[in-house]
RNA sequence: CGGAGUGUAGCUCAGUUUGGUAGAGUACUGCGUUCGGGACGCAGGGGUCGAAGGUUCGAAUCCUUUCACUCCGACCA
């Protein structure tokens, strides 16, 4: 024990950089076969992911980076809600499913288990069942109300066919949160609440996308609005207004009457049609969990009420995948800076050989890690052109490349990853160019 | 679950028709040259050819069964 802490704090583990040569930089210069979509062959390439089995993935730090970029803004936004983070059991008894005849109704989707005692269990695909039991114990008064509560968990649900990688995963991360209302009036409130956050987050991650009516499938429930992101990869089909709000998903629009081509049924522009990849839903959920589960509280007339519910779902990994479709070119992945696994990647040349540009690139390195800066450190003993495409298929937004000629001169090279050409910035201005051009999470 | 296809080195693939000692490129290791946009030479390591059974003197190759994976559809959202 002693002798680890000794080592640790004289050798390498502290003083260097997060550095290629030691991170579990997995790319691959092909396209592995088994991929279709741009974002999967891109997560595959840039050594994001790997996959364990259909539908079932691994993800490797780089990956993993991003999906904790992708939680945090999540987090951050619930909170600014006022939700409050708590966490449940992925295995949920066959007992409260039952109460609500889902443990039929929803499937071969359901993933059932049973242990060593014959009691049956499913790998959780959602949660209504496990939060609205939870509630029924713990929540008693309409003092309480309104509550919201979320979790950032490990799903699971048994699709038919998996494809396209974490875009249809089985195992897959999800933000879900609940809430419970005295009043369907306190419920429409609250639905708007996470509608505007729902928002926010995927602003913040950079997608267009559009907010849609859709339909409750197996969840339920009154009124919903799926977040579709657009691309041509997705699998969902919406219908919007070119000039006014309207926007539903198409099997809205179908029953409604409405077809491409269409007036708008609030009267402003035409319909289009455009395809999306949902990475959020809202529901109104009302009183189908709370009734079958007898969720009440004791109102201020002492009377028994059924709480009114809604449930609010983020497909985390799902997005990650979403942000690649629209984010990349030829060469790779294109990050926003508020998602990228580093925010800066210096890249020395030939490093190994010149100790000027090591100095000056770990002394950079320094500078801006303790400005706060996520910052990948390229070590490797590579030729430039292997180093340069690697970190264009990575994606980091902005590259420092330091070299002996542009030393000379008093100058670093700047490069940002969305950009043709790199620019020369002075020595002495680099921290506050940085500075200035990234944008830093907090 | 219906239809189509693929399983050979980490990755991309040849070899299977017509059975005869397991291959290429790339990646990896060592040495040397080179190195600001995926270099080159030499030397190496890495495979129960998805699995099981059968036919045969002999099976990656032929037969049977089975498993996994991908695509289209249905399903889900």
């Amino acid at each position: 024990m002693r002798k680890l802490l000794v080592r640790m704090l004289s050798s390498k583990f502290r003083s260097y950089p997060m550095r290629t040569s030691h991170f579990l930089l997995a790319t691959l210069k092909e396209t592995p076969a088994d991929a279709e979509l741009v974002s999967h062959q891109l997560m595959l390439r840039a050594g994001m992911i790997r996959k364990l089995a259909s539908g079932i993935y691994n993800w490797l730090p780089l990956g993993f980076r991003v999906l904790k970029n992708v939680e945090r803004i999540v987090r951050e936004e619930m909170d600014k809600t006022g939700a409050q983070e708590f966490l449940m059991p992925s295995i949920q008894p066959a007992e409260l499913w039952e109460e609500t005849a889902r443990w039929e109704k929803y499937g071969n989707e359901l993933l059932k288990i049973t242990d060593r005692h014959e009691h049956r269990f499913c790998y959780g695909p959602t949660h209504e069942e496990v939060i609205t039991d939870l509630a029924r114990r713990e929540i008693k008064s309409y003092k309480q109300l309104p509550m919201t509560l979320y979790q950032i968990q490990t799903k699971f649900r048994d699709e038919i066919r998996p494809r396209f990688g974490v875009m249809r995963g089985r195992e897959f991360l999800m933000k879900d949160a609940y809430s419970f209302n005295l009043t369907e009036e306190s419920l429409k409130e609250d639905y708007q609440i996470m509608y505007d956050a729902y928002t926010r987050i995927f602003t913040r991650c950079g997608l267009k996308f559009r907010a849609v009516a859709a339909t409750t499938g197996s969840i339920g429930g009154n009124i919903s609005h799926e977040f579709q992101a657009l691309a041509e990869a997705g699998e969902d089909v919406i219908l919007y207004s070119d000039s006014g709000d309207y926007a539903a998903n198409i099997e809205i629009a179908e029953q409604n009457g409405l077809k491409e081509g269409d007036k708008s049924p609030d009267g402003k522009g035409i319909l289009k049609t455009a395809r999306g990849i949902e990475v959020g839903q809202v529901f109104q959920l009302g009183k189908k969990y709370s009734d079958a589960m007898n969720a009440t509280v004791l109102d201020e007339k002492g009377q028994t009420v059924t709480m009114f519910m809604g449930c609010y779902g983020v497909g985390i990994s799902r997005t990650v995948a979403a942000v690649i479709e629209q984010h990349h070119d030829e060469h790779g992945i294109i990050w926003p800076d508020e998602l990228a696994p580093f925010q800066i990647s210096i890249i020395p040349m030939a490093m190994h050989k010149s100790t000027r540009v090591k100095l000056a690139s770990e002394s950079l390195y320094k500078q801006l890690t303790e400005q706060g800066f996520s910052v990948l450190f390229e070590d490797r003993n590579e030729r430039a052109g292997t180093l340069f495409s690697d970190h264009d298929l990575i994606g980091i937004p902005h590259r420092i490349i330091i070299g002996e000629r542009n030393l000379d001169q008093g100058k670093i090279e700047y490069k940002n990853r969305a950009a043709k050409e790199s620019q020369l910035i002075d020595n002495d201005q680099v921290m506050a160019f940085l500075k200035e051009s990234v944008t830093i999470p907090k």
